[in-house]
DNA sequence: TCGGCTAATGACTCTCCGGTCAGTTACCTC
DNA sequence: GAGGTAACTGACCGGAGAGTCATTAGCCGA
């Protein structure tokens, strides 16, 4: 009907197979960032992606994968951007914990809860997502954290502590307001992300303050 | 054949109205911690709790309420006590803080976290579900936390802080962390709990001391 | 403009699982 | 024991969704 009245192309379809890849990503992101991993199914990803069902299974072998190469594609570039900024950065290690936490929420973080939402929930019935998720992302962003814990108490600027389960008490309670934010958050008054990060920053650190010098705020 | 054999009962099954529900909710339990909402069959829980899926249906109306049971029967006795308990202590806030975190994680966090697990994942897919633990979980939790953290002020035993996002501050990490022994923790070196609840309740104490008063340790 | 190559379609199959219900069987009472 | 009742079974239904494949149709080179 209108479609006659379209300038340049009648066609129902173009090929484009340099696109399609990112663009099923995205799609895929967007969907099992909404419903989980057993909770999208593989219509919904490619109504989104504008292709058909057929369509992914040209580029992908199947769903598990297809998530694989959304992880892979979201999580990796932004730590590997971070891991270089706090290597050449010379800011006091408080400085780069803060850095860290807000660039983390102001970019990826609804990204990677979104990811991360989907692996607690899934990894007892996907294996093989799980250590491809544990090798891939969470080691990495362990060891960053812990990095710039090291380099603070080698400083002095923080007393000495256990740096890995002290890493984990800087990066879950953001972590966990992130995944609230997209779960039960939806249901609540939501909260202020900003707000709650100063609070959290401020507890860690005074948490961290090296034990004699009651360093002036 | 071998039946003829059998002593005192050749019944193939038995009536045990009274006990059937909290056997069939124990089953449901245990079902759900491995493997979420949609990842738990009935026939599964049906098999656990040695009936058939059939008489589930007997018992509750669809799988949904059969979940929201289970959350009600594990969950609410303990809140229930920890309400009273920090009630009539006269511990100082420190103190109370303490015992609030090593009391959960040694009697139900990990039944506590198998339930905020599948309500994370699976809240976008369930919103009743989702609203449900909301008012009959979260909000009392957190103001049995932000209650101890009001009384520390009070008392000036803490420093002020904003209420509800230091509450969260509290609990999310030892969530987390549960969290993780339950899902990618499956997969990697385990983490000691008690040693990271030590970490982070020393953590807490501190980002919570006073302003001027540097409390010795 | 024609032919062939392959990107893309969409209707199909097949399996899985929540929920149903007619029938079976344990138990209780007389 | 005979009969009545209600707890329990298990075969069944229907819908949903992952994955398939024969067919269609854009694109490009000659």
């Amino acid at each position: 009907m209108a479609e006659i009245t379209a300038p340049t192309s009648t066609a129902k379809w173009r090929r484009r197979p340099e696109e399609r890849t990112p663009e099923i990503l995205a799609a895929a992101l967007e969907c099992f960032a909404k419903g989980g991993f057993s909770g999208t199914r593989m219509d919904d990803v490619a109504a989104v992606a504008g292709v058909t069902k057929g369509t992914l299974y040209l580029y992908f072998p199947n769903k598990e994968a297809l998530f694989e190469a959304v992880v892979r594609s979201a999580v990796l570039p932004v730590l590997e951007m971070a891991q270089e900024h706090v290597a050449q950065s010379p800011d006091t290690a408080p400085e780069l914990l803060g850095w860290l936490l807000q660039r983390w929420q102001e970019t990826t973080l609804p990204t990677h809860c979104a990811i991360s939402k989907i692996i607690i929930a899934e990894s007892a019935s996907f294996p093989d997502l799980a250590r491809f998720y544990l090798e891939e992302v969470v080691a990495r962003g362990l060891h960053l954290v812990g990095g710039v814990l090291k380099l603070g108490i080698e400083r002095g600027e923080f007393r000495s502590v256990d740096i890995e389960n002290t890493a984990r008490c800087i990066v879950w309670p953001m972590l966990m307001a992130n995944l609230w934010t997209q779960s039960l958050g939806l249901y609540a008054e939501t909260i202020d992300l900003s707000q709650f990060r100063q609070t959290h920053y401020e507890l860690l650190l005074r948490g961290l303050a090296p034990e004699s010098a009651a360093e002036r705020k």
